[in-house]
DNA sequence: TCTTGACGTAGAGTATACTCTACATTGTAT
DNA sequence: ATACAATGTAGAGTATACTCTACGTCAAGA
């Protein structure tokens, strides 16, 4: 099974522009058929929502499009694009943490908002 | 004790530049000397505080100026602004979640290419 | 056959958040 | 007095990630 620019926008929930701007970028190649069309398949799925998950967790676009690289190469580079993901993992990690205790702290200021509002009424 | 701008930018870690354009977005307005030079005060360091956190917990720049005009504007206004924050919490709190799951699925696929690479060597 | 709609490419435009440049002014040290 | 460093304004430039426009091709239905 294969999918048209116009098909896969739909799947994927990405503008035709975005895809052709994707591809550009080099994030995914997809086939021709003998019209020059585009042709997105099944992996192609798989592949566009991890590069969401990359994405929706803050990594840039030529960061992503190094690993698509790799992944391009083949299996000779695994442990490389392992490695990129225990570091983004890790990036993953730091940033929870930095944004739990900013919830934490906008906490504390909606007590005292909650407070200050009581006292004045 | 106030900053000339100068200082001020030492001490937020904030550039000179960045200060004036978040001056120009309306997020602060400091004093000015007989000489129109800003002058900074100790105030204005926590505001710059709390500015960054909503800055990096996501708030866009055009919805902190808004925080800002509501302060700007005086107690009849703190209502108004623990409904933004209470708002915030909500979006960091899905923010969050969303982050984990994320950081989920990818332990998920290192543990694969762990394997992967494990099979082949 | 003719029109319409989906697709193609190349390149321009938009939004956000800075970041820098050009040039004028001013306070201070020499 | 004068050089220089910090500051002022206005506006241009940069980076990122899209998003859209212009214009051309082509297969299929009226």
């Amino acid at each position: 099974m294969d999918y048209s620019i116009g098909e896969f926008s739909e799947v994927t929930g990405l503008g035709i522009h975005t895809l052709r701007y994707y591809e550009h970028e080099g994030l995914l190649s997809p086939m021709r058929n003998s019209n020059n069309r585009r042709r997105y398949t099944d992996q192609d799925i798989t592949w566009i929502a991890f590069i969401k998950r990359l994405k929706v967790t803050g990594m840039p676009i030529k960061e992503i499009k190094r690993y698509a690289a790799l992944r391009t190469e083949g299996d000779s580079t695994l442990t490389e694009r392992m490695e990129m993901l225990v570091q983004h993992r890790q990036s993953l990690k730091d940033q929870i943490r930095c944004l739990q205790e900013h919830e934490a702290k906008l906490d504390e200021k909606i007590v005292f908002y909650q407070q200050e509002i009581e006292r004045r009424s």
